[in-house]
DNA sequence: ACTTACGGGACTCCCCGTTCTT
DNA sequence: AAGAACGGGGAGTCCCGTAAGT
């Protein structure tokens, strides 16, 4: 039974090369946030990094097609997608939207928040990062809307849908950006308060 | 009375400088944008933009940092900002925006208006200058913060207030990321909608 | 006699004018070496330093016409060569070299010494600027081979001239690329010595 | 044994692709060098190199990170450390010196010394390139002073090997200088006869 | 499949003229 | 006449993408 491979019977993609694979793509991000931590994100060039993580520039741009990937990377959403899904009916999308997002909050280790925090910090520091953060955060108003509209029985066109996943991503944003002046803001808290005033609407 | 080069008691720099250097600037943002429209905006190099613009390199840089800034430049915030402040006191803070940016559209020329949307639908189009303006918008939520704290009596770090400034920026991205799709989309109403939806709170 | 622009009788070049461009000067270097101290010297650019200095470009541009003609300035090779002619005729020249040397040093006030120090150690630390001050250097082999002719009564083209005059500026300049290393080093006591190896010949 | 790649035990990096490399560098180089000797140094501009080598901007960048190392390679440094091992122990360092410096030059072809002088005569002129070669040259006092402790049992920081190692250079950058000058002069004979005057000791 | 060589373009900066102002 | 603004040109660094090779 000369050159096999895998287990038989095993998993179809457990093999060890997938976990090589995930091992390097580790490794060259550990090395990287670890580089820009120590010099600044600009100052740091994909030379280094590729030297740090010992493998060769091509390797590096197959895994992270380019350097803003390095930070950027968002496995967040299909969890909230679920968590908001599970939202009992009865209560507003608006609501379902502020349950869901403690649900993930609460999800997280206490490791993985910090990680994510400090990361989130950077992200708001960096001009390039930030504005392809918000890019990709004013991308989620579409599959948003589509949440929302399918909640509601409503078309993710309809005016009120498209305007209600605005204004929660721009709330959001708001929260998020404060991270650039106190880096160690609660943002479960923040994000909590801001849905629940844009809830209430606004008196003032 | 000869020689004399300006109005008497005008400000100091009307000189016919300023007006050959902004007809520079004018000239290589128009044969950029004219480019654009062409080839699309990846396509178009530097190099023929100065060539067209029959400028060096230097000058166009010294104009234009980035080649973004040829067709990111917002002009009309503080417009805008004078427009809020001339609301009257007792309407809502979310209704003396909604007025503000009537009233901007309002005073906006046809063809300018015609030109602004074109830019835009470029903008929204094409990642690089969507994050930036969308990183633009997102900084607007620090004025648009301040100016309503000050209408309201309130500190600009006020969470109720961020949050407005969020929600109202957030709807207003919505309704611009709908360029994408729906060029011919009347901006002015739409924006109001979404707004007045803002307003009157989300039933759904 | 119109048009005087000076009192009569003053000194020729003593008016105002000097003074007010000699201060200009002495404001723009300080700037920059304050600058260069803080942020290291390639990564400051002559913009920082107009800002700083409030000066504009060409004015920057007149005074420096190089960015490294901020940091090396040195006028202390007159002073040398006067204090070198001062020396008996008796003694030979590497020591009459080395006596005018210690004269220079004598006469240099204790924070003068030390602010030339720093500037020292930031030239050899900064490749542009140390490349450049190795130039003067050498070019100082012709002056200084020019003075050891003249009190030894031979051409400053002779060999054994020349071969001295290389000498005694390499061994220079191997006391002072020290600095890099050892920031706090005397530099007039290693001078000193090295000089006096290199009279007494080499034994090793 | 078919696709044998390599010679067995061969080195690893014989492959053809070294070849076409150094072939590219080479290309390069030796069209810069005409063309500085055409136009003069700091006339030329890389773009012209990159036309006339056909090759990119990019690739001239990889192998010659600055427009000076197109002039300034020195592949002398490590034959002359192997002559200098070389030399016998009973005689003096700076005899050892001078000896392993007739070596070198014993050793190099006709066509080799006359396109070195060329080139030599070529950088003594231009500023930028002659104060990089001294910058260089007063680099190399560190590892001649390393030979010379090894060889006499000293550390490489010992005063007196310094000061060796700096007069040495010192007289040879002297001698090199000369070709600005008299760009025919015999430099190894010169060599020979600056060290011999330096071992002998100074009577003037 | 994985690496290396190469190319193209954006951007930043230094340096230097020319022109205009005071 | 001195100084400032404006503009031009070139060097250098980096990111990203492609086309070869092994």
């Amino acid at each position: 039974m000369p050159q096999q491979r895998e287990a038989p019977g095993a998993g179809p993609d457990v093999g060890w090369r997938e976990r090589k694979k995930a091992k390097t793509r580790s490794r060259i991000q550990s090395c990287a946030l670890r580089l820009f931590h120590e010099q600044g994100y600009e100052a740091t060039t994909l030379d280094q990094i590729t030297e740090a993580a010992e493998v060769s520039e091509s390797t590096l741009y197959r895994f992270f097609p380019a350097k803003r990937d390095l930070v950027l990377n968002d496995d967040l959403d299909p969890l909230f997608l679920d968590a908001f899904e599970a939202q009992p009916a009865g209560v507003r999308a608006i609501h379902a939207i502020r349950a869901a997002l403690g649900t993930i909050f609460a999800g997280l280790a206490e490791g993985d928040l910090a990680e994510r925090r400090q990361r989130l910090t950077l992200v708001v520091s960096v001009p390039e990062l930030r504005s392809t953060m918000l890019d990709q955060l004013a991308g989620a108003t579409i599959w948003l809307a589509a949440a929302v509209a399918r909640r509601t029985g409503r078309t993710p066109d309809d005016p009120e849908v498209r305007t209600l996943a605005g204004a929660v991503l721009g709330a959001a944003t708001a929260v998020l950006l404060t991270l650039a002046d106190h880096p160690d803001a609660d943002l479960a808290a923040d994000l909590d308060e801001a849905l629940t005033r844009l809830a209430n609407g606004f008196d003032i």
